[in-house]
DNA sequence: CTTGACCCCGTACCTGGGTACAGGGATTAG
DNA sequence: CTAATCCCTGTACCCAGGTACGGGGTCAAG
């Protein structure tokens, strides 16, 4: 169980300095003792935590909710169901996050589609769909 | 041509009071002209030109942008052009994110997923694919 | 004439997730 | 021995897009 120097650390996870210093402030990972210089050590499992962070940072969970998976995985039984529940609502506001965006490509989509039919109007057809009331400024 | 409040503006373009004061130093309206008592009183076109930012927002496009379609608006001839491009660059990103959701949301829903299956043994499977150990999610 | 709703300005604050100094001490390679 | 890298703390700042607050002036109704 060898201990790891911040910056050791940071590299090993492929996050900056600062950044880990940053999540052991937001108790994403445990304060690590101090060398009698007063350096942080780190152990082996500090950079699996942080990693667990990571993975999960990009699946789109918020570093509270990372906060909440950290726990249950440290707790035993019948964390699983509470587990799945995070999962799950975070599934939910990813694809209604979808299905906005696809709403808005779709109006985008065809705006440019009007634009290219339109080409030799003096109107733009973008702006006319954006402000259908004002037709000169 | 009536000259509306800055309430009456913001209740007609359904925002807050601060918001609309806010878009005025961002150059998104025209300063107004004032009352004596130094009231703002914004002309009509103004509440157009506000739902006009607002629709623009909904579409995704970010204030500068906005500002961007504003001053093309007003300006004649080959402006389409310049506002295609912008709504064309917006639709590239809208789709980039819709792509980079669809991702996740299919990593969660099997993690859901083999969370059901595996309902009665002690692992979460949900928490192992995230633990950097199993890292092929 | 007073009450309450409205308006003014300027500035600070919010969210999330970090990033960037400034001003020091520690460690290590040459 | 010295210079180059590390590391420490604390504070401030970044982004967008607002939101809130404090301390005041104004306007219409009753």
């Amino acid at each position: 169980m060898a201990a790891h120097t911040i910056g050791e650390v940071a590299r090993r996870v492929g996050i900056g300095v600062e950044t880990v210093r940053f999540y052991e402030r937001e108790g994403l990972v445990a304060s690590p003792p101090r060398s009698a210089s007063g350096y942080r050590l780190f152990p082996d499992d500090a950079v699996d935590r942080l990693r667990f962070v990571r993975r999960a940072k990009e699946l789109g969970f918020t570093l509270d909710e990372i906060r909440s998976l950290l726990d249950l995985r440290v707790r035993p039984g019948a964390a699983c169901d509470d587990v799945r529940e995070i999962a799950v609502a975070r599934l939910a506001d990813v694809e209604a996050r979808i299905a906005d965006l696809r709403r808005i490509a779709e109006v985008l989509g065809r705006l440019v589609t009007a634009c290219d039919a339109d080409r030799d109007t003096a109107d733009c057809p973008i702006l006319d769909a954006i402000a259908p009331e004002v037709r000169d400024a």
